[in-house]
DNA sequence: CCCATCTATATGACACAGTCATATATAGCA
DNA sequence: TGCTATATATGACTGTGTCATATAGATGGG
């Protein structure tokens, strides 16, 4: 409908305000869940829901898609970067436990050294805004 | 076709050695054109055809998608966060001349925030990696 | 004059991550 | 029996970004 630099879905109160309360998913990393659930799963394996806490309770506003990480998870199997096994051994529905492959340590390291980049990039960005609007400083930090 | 941290195409030897000759735009920050579109007009008002040469010039590795330059600034236009007006001055086809509103203005402080925090986030992921990988440092740094 | 090239804007087709809604099944509890 | 929590999964859709291609004015060479 609409672009912008905004949260997902219409904000909370129907109608968008124009600057924060818009649309599409601005200022979000692509691939970034990608990234998240291989350093996670390499740092202890894993399977799908418990993912999902994880990934929320980490950064306070990161709520994460439960259809978006199933299937992040099965895409990044067919890719050979993750394997999975059945566990039934808890109580409840059956449990798919994932772990990393070598392959998927491989390109960990390489979304590292691409976040790192992109990290520099965004503190460009944010540099030139800096340089054009030093005076209005004041009135933001309110 | 497969994810991960990649650029654009199908890397330059055809085949790709899967970490980082892969496919899908990974680690691009959504929606960021117009963020850089913002800066760049408010900076200095200009055309389209220019501001492409700003964006490449800007940081080497920035090459623009034309197609893609031109849709954001007329998407950009319809929601009123720059003004265009013909301009059949110079020698050449006549340029499109685009200027940021009060809107826009708005916009790109949000857009501002929005990156700052997004760059924040990815220097916590570095921060996790970090600690995850610290022994294995030196390998990386050849 | 014709043709190639540079400048300048634009559209069509498509890939892909992410969003939202919904389906399915197991298990525990009232 | 119905309700909730756990757990995995699919369908439909949106929007950014990629790639190829179309159009047209201006300029200079052969």
């Amino acid at each position: 409908m609409c672009s912008g630099p905004c949260q997902g879905h219409q904000g909370q109160n129907g109608r968008h305000d124009r600057v924060d309360g818009c649309c599409a998913g601005g200022g979000r990393v692509r691939g970034f869940l990608q990234a998240r659930l291989l350093l996670l799963l390499e740092q202890e394996p894993d399977y799908g829901y418990a993912l999902l806490e994880r990934l929320g309770s980490e950064t306070g506003a990161g709520g994460v898609d439960p259809g978006l990480l199933y299937r992040t998870l099965r895409q990044m199997e067919r890719d050979g970067l993750v394997a999975s096994t059945w566990d039934t051994e808890g109580q409840g529905p059956a449990r798919r436990r994932y772990q990393v492959t070598p392959e998927g340590v491989e390109m960990l390291h390489a979304w590292a050294a691409r976040i790192d980049q992109t990290r520099r990039r965004l503190g460009e960005f944010l540099d030139q805004y800096g340089k054009s609007f030093e005076d209005r400083k004041q009135e933001e930090m309110v």
